[in-house]
DNA sequence: CGCTTTTGACCTGCGC
DNA sequence: GCGCAGGTCAAAAGCG
């Protein structure tokens, strides 16, 4: 503590995302963020191990062709094997999780907290959760933002729980995972900041929240309520 | 006391 | 088969 303060982030908390709607078009709101990439909106035939950044901000990046490192920034799957993204991993031939075809008979359908009511299962069942994650995670939706910041945790109004935290090649900085910890939503995201311009962090999303924003809930609920308040004259 | 964070161990997929 | 890297788990510690 130098009393010097951090510089303000250029993002801005709030405008979370709502319940159950994609968070791709309701993300640019939140803190004018740069997206990164799409799943959808990636070229299925790509190769190369990077992607330059697209500008959907009106203001204009310092850094509008800023390269990113896809290959230790996501999953470890581009480089030499390519971007893999969720679709390609959904769709792709060549990708196919090994250990999923006997285990996933029983457990596609099973949400990842259930209880386990057998103990001496619980190896076994960790294995399944974790073939039913990737399984999962394999057609779930996927998205990365930057943003220019001092934090690396954006206020996007659901609370998160930190759950590793990992050290990546060729980064200087690790990377952090968080889950939601709404108990019935699986929303995953990876907090990074790129090791060329530390002033940005990257944010990866994984999957859509199935539940109410908190914050959201917190501030609409009171306005709710006089709203309805003052529809009953 | 309950929740969150930390962190080393473990698991898995992939390239060689 | 081995080693590497990414992702996850889970016990311990920290915090309000």
């Amino acid at each position: 503590m130098d009393g010097q303060e951090p510089p303000p982030p250029t993002t801005l908390p709030l405008q979370p995302p709502l319940t159950s709607l994609p968070l791709l078009p309701v993300l640019p709101q939140i803190n004018s963020p740069t997206f990164l990439f799409s799943p959808p909106s990636l070229p299925s035939s790509s190769s190369s191990s990077s992607l330059l950044l697209k500008n959907s901000n009106p203001n204009p990046n310092p850094n509008p062709n800023l390269e990113i490192d896809w290959i230790s920034l996501f999953s470890g799957q581009a480089s030499s094997r390519g971007i893999v993204t969720d679709e390609m991993m959904v769709n792709s031939n060549t990708y196919r999780p090994k250990t999923t075809s006997q285990n996933m008979s029983t457990s596609t359908t099973a949400p990842l907290h259930e209880n386990h009511e057998h103990d001496h299962e619980e190896n076994k069942g960790n294995k399944m959760r974790r073939a039913a994650g990737r399984m999962r995670k394999a057609a779930r939706p996927r998205f990365a933002f930057q943003t220019r910041s001092a934090d690396d945790i954006l206020d996007d109004g659901y609370r998160w729980r930190k759950y590793g935290q990992k050290a990546v090649k060729n980064s200087a900085y690790p990377r952090s995972y968080y889950r939601c910890t709404h108990h019935t939503c699986n929303v995953k995201k990876q907090v990074q900041r790129l090791s060329k311009d530390t002033s940005i962090v990257v944010t990866t999303y994984e999957g859509i929240h199935n539940h109410p924003c908190e914050k959201l809930m917190e501030t609409l609920t009171p306005l709710l309520r006089q709203m309805q308040f003052l529809s009953s004259f």
